[in-house]
DNA sequence: ATCAGAATTGTCTTGCGTTGTCATTATAGC
DNA sequence: GCTATAATGACAACGCAAGACAATTCTGAT
């Protein structure tokens, strides 16, 4: 049965001591390798490594948690439904685990009023040496001030760079929804609807903005009776979906905010009998995996979000270290991909 | 700016020490306190939680590691693809925060030939006080030799019970699959085909076994024909839904053991010009965020993750502190949720 | 070869905040 | 008043980081 009692078991780890006898140095040169000091002779390194490698050493992390003041621990606060948080932990632990860094989760819900409550008791007293912030709860007033005044290092996942304050990683969605608009365009679509997602979410304004970016390129009108507020659900989407459809004339293209939104659009096209693309092109953002598996398959953006995350990680890592990164935000280039559900415009709208 | 050395800004944190002073006791007793030791009269005990009350005083878990020699940490090994995961960590983190435990996460891919080194590196040295898995990662061979090899506690999250070496909490897979087939015995389905899913997951026979059992006590043939294995991919849904829409007489329901599976054969019939539910049922298994989202929504099985996983954490906080569980396995009912994927039989089959 | 100065390594020490061990003192039962 | 037991305290130990400083080795210029 699973519960004997540990010590029985478990091999007796090796400490520092050991690895100073195996290599035949003091403790403090083992230190020193550890922890990157400076002078130290690449063949002693190359020794004190052997010797740990010999001895299946790892460093024993609440002594130096509690010896070196600091915990080698990331935070990463969530909010608790996102569905995308996976990918962002699989990203952060890649880079976290080479460094021998640990992560901390907290999900938590972005609209609860004691949000920043928790998000101190999370980091103090030190539990975590640095924070990694995604949205919506990144943009949660208070949240970011809070971090920086508790003095912990911090990395921003974002949609489109933030203000100066903040140390970020983040896709280019406005540049990368215009290139939407301008796929829809070139399909010869001239009324394009926009389903905005929730005013809440910063990243959800990048998207619109650069909807309207794309159309003023293409010098095409913006009508506001076809651009319809959201919340980012599947059920708000469905609720868009019947308000554009009963617009005269229809829009021949609906470009949604996020993926769920889209998804509810399409159900609606569907109970109208209207076939996609034939009749109506409708496009999402996110690329979750919904939008392979919705029939028509969704033509959508993709976020590289694993590979954000772990950029994100490292760049906090450095901070830690005091390494300041030579830039405030680094840029990963998101992706369109181009599924069924968008085609060429209904020919008595071209 | 967000990387400013840390000390400046985080107050300082009261120790115990300063708990016992101004609770006018030893340190030693107000550290009884903190850890539910029995003989600490109830007078002491209030005036130290009292004082710690005052002074905000959390204790310092790097220091308790140490010296306890004892992590208050738990893992969590999952596989890195699966999305239902954060149900699963939100459950898990909500019977562990009051405890002051924390969670350390370890995704990994359940096909990786290190596996087993992985899981190792991550338990040794005592990294964890305990362990939770959950499928298919737990049905991987060795996997759970090997926890118990090591020692370390752990409690298993799976759908149908296994056998009697593990704590497991589970559901009822296997009688809830065969509540699927009663349902659609009712709307007067006979040739119902099942989709089965990957042979490596253990949970995935439990839910054939339900099927076929729906079929005995239906009296309904079961005709191999309409079995068809699957990979539990939307993609080897696709594959799966071809090959029975090819059979003569084609099936009237099918049955697929997750929603993955199923989409693709809504796919399928989609792109053959059948209606669901009228020409053809489909009923999925897991209720993943998708099945509200196709179209039509997919009736389909809920498992409740999330209270799974919080009384598999407390189960095993429970083992940690060696107070055995009273029995080996404990059932949370699954629960049918019929939305409009399927209907009545055609006419003509029934 | 010689020597100054720098680079590298070692010794010794203290402290991090808690728990475990064992000794000591208070309390209750008779 | 004595014993058994409950309640509390004193002190070492956990494994490592980091500082102060001493000792040793290396480097390059003379």
């Amino acid at each position: 049965m699973s519960s004997a009692r540990p010590e029985a078991q478990i091999a007796q780890q090796a400490t520092m001591v050991d690895v100073a006898k195996q290599a035949g140095v003091s403790i403090k040169t083992v230190s020193r390798v550890l922890n990157r000091s400076q002078n130290v002779k690449p063949a002693t390194r190359a020794k004190v490594e052997q010797a740990m490698e010999a001895l299946g050493y790892r460093p024993n992390s609440p002594a130096r948690m509690l010896a070196g003041n600091r915990t080698y621990l990331i935070g990463l606060i969530y909010n608790a439904s996102s569905r995308y948080i996976t990918s962002i932990q699989n990203g952060v632990l890649s880079a976290c685990r080479p460094e021998h860094y640990d992560l901390l989760i907290h999900p938590c819900s972005y609209t609860a009023p004691s949000l920043l409550d928790q998000i101190r008791e999370f980091i103090t007293p030190p539990r975590v040496d640095g924070l990694i912030l995604v949205p919506p709860v990144s943009d949660v007033d208070g949240v970011r001030e809070l971090v920086h005044e508790l003095g912990i290092p911090s990395v921003v996942i974002s949609g489109e760079p933030l203000d100066e304050t903040d140390w970020t990683v983040c896709t280019n969605d406005r540049e990368i929804s215009k290139e939407m608009v301008r796929h829809l365009y070139r399909l010869g679509h001239q009324r394009i609807a926009f389903v905005r997602g929730h005013p809440a979410h910063k990243a959800m304004d990048d998207r619109y903005r650069g909807y309207l970016d794309g159309m003023a390129e293409a010098e095409l009108d913006v009508d506001e009776s076809i651009i319809v507020q959201g919340e980012n659900t599947f059920e708000s989407g469905i609720d868009c979906g019947i308000r554009l459809m009963r617009r005269q004339p229809r829009p021949t293209a609906v470009f949604c905010a996020n993926d769920h939104m889209a998804t509810g659009v399409i159900k609606v096209a569907h109970e109208r009998k209207l076939e996609i693309p034939r009749d109506l092109s409708v496009a999402g953002f996110d690329d979750m995996p919904i939008a392979e598996q919705v029939w028509p398959q969704l033509t959508t953006i993709r976020q590289p979000l694993e590979p954000m995350a772990q950029l994100a990680a490292s760049q906090l890592i450095g901070l830690i270290r005091d390494e300041t990164p030579k830039e405030l935000r680094r840029v990963i280039e998101s992706q369109l991909i181009v599924r069924q559900s968008t085609g060429p415009a209904p020919a008595e709208a071209a």
